[in-house]
DNA sequence: CATGAATGAGTGTTCATTCAT
DNA sequence: GATGAATGAACACTCATTCAT
């Protein structure tokens, strides 16, 4: 049993090697620029060994993305239900975006692209990231929140309102990335400001 | 002389054509799978002679960013020279900038993607768009004349309250995209809300 | 129309560089140790030149099967027809085929193996060639019209008596072949024989 | 003393079960795409385990082969052994393959490749089995021995007409397999006709 | 001995770029 | 200038073989 355990361990360990190293690799080179070896040299890994974790590139892709979204997601979830103001479910899921792409700034890079790659290609072969689907439903239902408590205006569907919540904040932290290095402030020290924005923007009356 | 002015326009013209097709083809594909050979086929020149315009790929796809952005902006900057006060000018920008994109929604794709490339990739070989800056710099003066007429709240950068203006409208636009092609409602229809969105969020008081 | 007709001509003539060159590295090799590196440098083209004129490495291999096994069925199809006696076809196609093949020694180790390889294989994602398939058939043929003229026995079926006969002469150009290159003598020597064999074995009476 | 015995004994055991293994899953796929994982899945071992009784990919595939033909062949020589007649010699010889293929089929089909292979290859890096040349040879002693006891003409080389006479067969293997899986007729029905075919057709006078 | 994860050389194929016509 | 055939570097992916456990 323990040795099952562990070989399961090991292997998880190996995958998560390789995918921080995917997610240094893709941010600094962009997915097609990006080649496996650069992927395998930076996990220190032969070539091959990658491919006994990833079926192949794309994959690897898809599994940085979705663990990663995952995992925010499912930490923004169990936080927002500890409340029940809207308002404060907003804060929190703002709070917690901020903190995780600042720690996690190359995978911002990424995540950027992907929404981008989404959004603009037609012929988009790339299966779509299902949990940046769940990511965006979950801000839609969020807002929706607001307008049945009657803090979020709804003159307008819930979807746009979600898109702008969501491209604010992300216009601040590319702000903040782009003032990089020489900022030290935490990006986190934003999230009066883009509330209040966004409240003012959208809130009722 | 003449002769020499007609070649210029000639040549123009060709560069002109090829553009076009180039933005067609990177609208549908993306930059990486785009070929160049596809960009020559469609408009309808051989591989070659797109070299005669464009030394490499690269250069093509910035010279058809420059080209069409510094269209919109000196158009955009035409009219708002035309009104003093700053919500007009801001009202007059951003109909301008939903007409454009309205009307060249292939170049809208590629607009997005060269945003995001420039903000994400660090190791980012391809010359940044001058044009690009110059349009951030000019809603950045906008912003600024905002703050001077004293409509818009200056206890936050101009940078930053032009990123949250670009990002909202460009958000709109996206969302007005992703519901085609069932939408015939006209982009410009989306203007007012905009508007009024930005400026209760950012206005002052 | 020259123009055209010159290019035309000078794509094939290119395709038959290239098909021949396939032919000695292939006879050489093998299908699987042989590169697409290899045929090129043979045919003195650099790598991508070969994928101009065969799409894939499984396109370049078959056409060569075809393209020669065409050039012979057609050739012994004229000449068979030029005679009305059952025995007369026979000899004349056997005396085709040993003159084929001892010109054309690299094919003929390609042939060998393309033929076990469609009896052989379970597996077999190839398409099979359909010219072998009708060259199979038109041997089926001849041996039809010896039983119709009652000089081949039709106790047993056409087919197997095909089978038969092509099997007897490719173990004779077999044998040929491995005492080379000592041996001078020309293979098409050895068809009396082998029609003797061939019609003593399964003659009439 | 045992111990080394059974250990040795052991040893053959596993060499056995990996070459019956091998002998399904090159029958299947062929050589190129058969893999070591595969016939190491197939034999329900590990990949390196394979590797511990068989040098290489190539050593077990001849392995393979040398031990199907060795086994084959002795049982022949042994029943050949027990009468004097070369007729009836050759008739047990014939049967005997008959059989032998019919209940081999897997190794049948690698027989064939192999056979053309040796034939067929320049460039053969491969070992060439040596039991397939005494196999040979054996072929060859029959008619000799049917031409010293007159009933075979012997104004042609002995090489010759074994490799006549073992065609012969094997194009009757062929024909049968091709007709699968709706023959049952067993394959030994053939042996009279093939014996008839085989000495009219080389037989004296 | 047995294992199977790790290795990395090797191959088919694409495509930006060049250059002889 | 215009052409488009030719080039060859580059990359994703496979698999025979090794070796630490």
């Amino acid at each position: 049993m323990i040795t099952l355990t562990r070989k399961e361990r090991d292997r998880q360990l190996r995958k998560t090697d390789i995918i921080k190293a995917a997610e240094r690799i893709f941010a600094l080179k962009g997915f097609h620029a990006a080649t496996m070896q650069d992927i395998a040299k930076e996990a220190q890994y032969a070539t091959g060994t990658v491919y006994l974790y990833f079926r192949d590139k794309d994959t690897l892709y898809f599994s940085l993305v979705e663990e990663k979204l995952q995992d925010l997601l499912e930490s923004v979830k169990i936080d927002i239900a500890k409340v029940l103001d809207a308002e404060d479910k907003i804060r929190i899921c703002l709070d917690h975006n901020l903190d995780f792409f600042e720690k996690n700034q190359d995978f911002f890079r990424i995540f950027l692209s992907e929404r981008t790659k989404i959004q603009v290609q037609k012929e988009n072969k790339l299966y779509k990231s299902s949990v940046l689907l769940q990511y965006k439903e979950f801000i839609v239902s969020l807002v929706k929140i607001g307008q049945q408590q009657k803090i979020i205006r709804n003159d307008y569907e819930a979807g746009q309102i979600a898109e702008i919540f969501f491209s604010i904040f992300v216009s601040m932290i590319i702000d903040w990335f782009m003032k990089e290095p020489k900022n030290s402030a935490r990006l986190t020290n934003l999230s009066g400001f883009i509330l209040d924005v966004f409240l003012r923007g959208v809130g009722r009356k």
